[in-house]
DNA sequence: GCCAACGTTGGC
DNA sequence: GCCAACGTTGGC
């Protein structure tokens, strides 16, 4: 159950499947009832511009499953081989339901690189480099009841969820298992290191993730190291 | 398949 | 507004 991947992306416009029916909206409901936003912040919170400080991210990490898995009768595989495939390398990233995630990707901005990370997979890690290509716009699929990700409480006149578009652009030149990242953020947690304190390790479950550009460029260093 | 971590829901 | 119950994420 639990999709976890919230994250992948369809295909750019074209979308691909749409099969399983059923059910939804009340099926879902059930479980997810109410939104309201509900006094956390996170809903508006995003005050973005404006406020002055925030060292703006300039590097991410987003997660996907290479391998298949049904998920309210839809399979939400999407490697970065499924990227590769679309047309112009480019997709959407939708089915993002999470506020964090979500308002990391409303910071993104077009030509910013993030790591294409494979994650519920028999090798989790680093596989490519991805671009942002189009800022955050409406996840369509938010109301989509065949989608996997469909939110019966979002409205349109008021769209909770957004997305947005990343193109290939490499493979890293080698996998990065999350193994090799885990003996580094344990050893530069007690050096100081560059992955002393990764969100890949100190936020668990979050899907879309800030890297700061020491964290991006010292993992595309191992690039050309052997493996830990 | 298990289950730890943690976000969300919703009664009170 | 608290917080227990519940659901999801995702490694192992």
């Amino acid at each position: 159950m639990a999709p976890k991947k919230r994250s992948r992306a369809a295909a750019a416009v074209s979308n691909k499947q749409s099969k399983a029916s059923s059910d939804a909206e009340d099926g879902d409901g059930g479980r997810k009832r109410k939104r309201v936003a509900s006094g956390r912040k996170s809903e508006s919170q995003h005050s973005s511009s404006s406020a002055p400080e925030k060292a703006a991210h300039t590097h991410w990490l987003m997660k996907s499953e290479p391998e298949s898995r049904i998920e309210r009768g839809v399979d939400v595989k999407f490697g970065i081989e499924d990227l590769k495939a679309l047309p112009n390398q480019t997709g959407c990233w939708d089915g993002v339901r999470n506020y964090q995630a979500r308002n990391f990707m409303r910071d993104m901005k077009v030509g910013q690189q993030a790591f294409f990370y494979h994650s519920n997979c028999k090798e989790p890690g680093i596989a490519g480099i991805i671009k942002i290509v189009k800022e955050a716009y409406v996840d369509h699929t938010q109301f989509d009841k065949k989608d996997a990700h469909y939110d019966p409480s979002s409205k349109p006149e008021n769209p909770k969820w957004s997305m947005v578009d990343v193109q290939f652009e490499r493979m890293t030149k080698r996998f990065i298992p999350l193994t090799e990242l885990k003996k580094y953020h344990l050893k530069h947690k007690g050096n100081g290191g560059a992955l002393s304190s990764m969100a890949l390790f100190t936020r668990a479950r979050l899907s879309v993730q800030p890297l700061t550009a020491e964290e991006f460029d010292f993992i595309l260093s191992l690039e050309d190291t052997d493996p830990l």
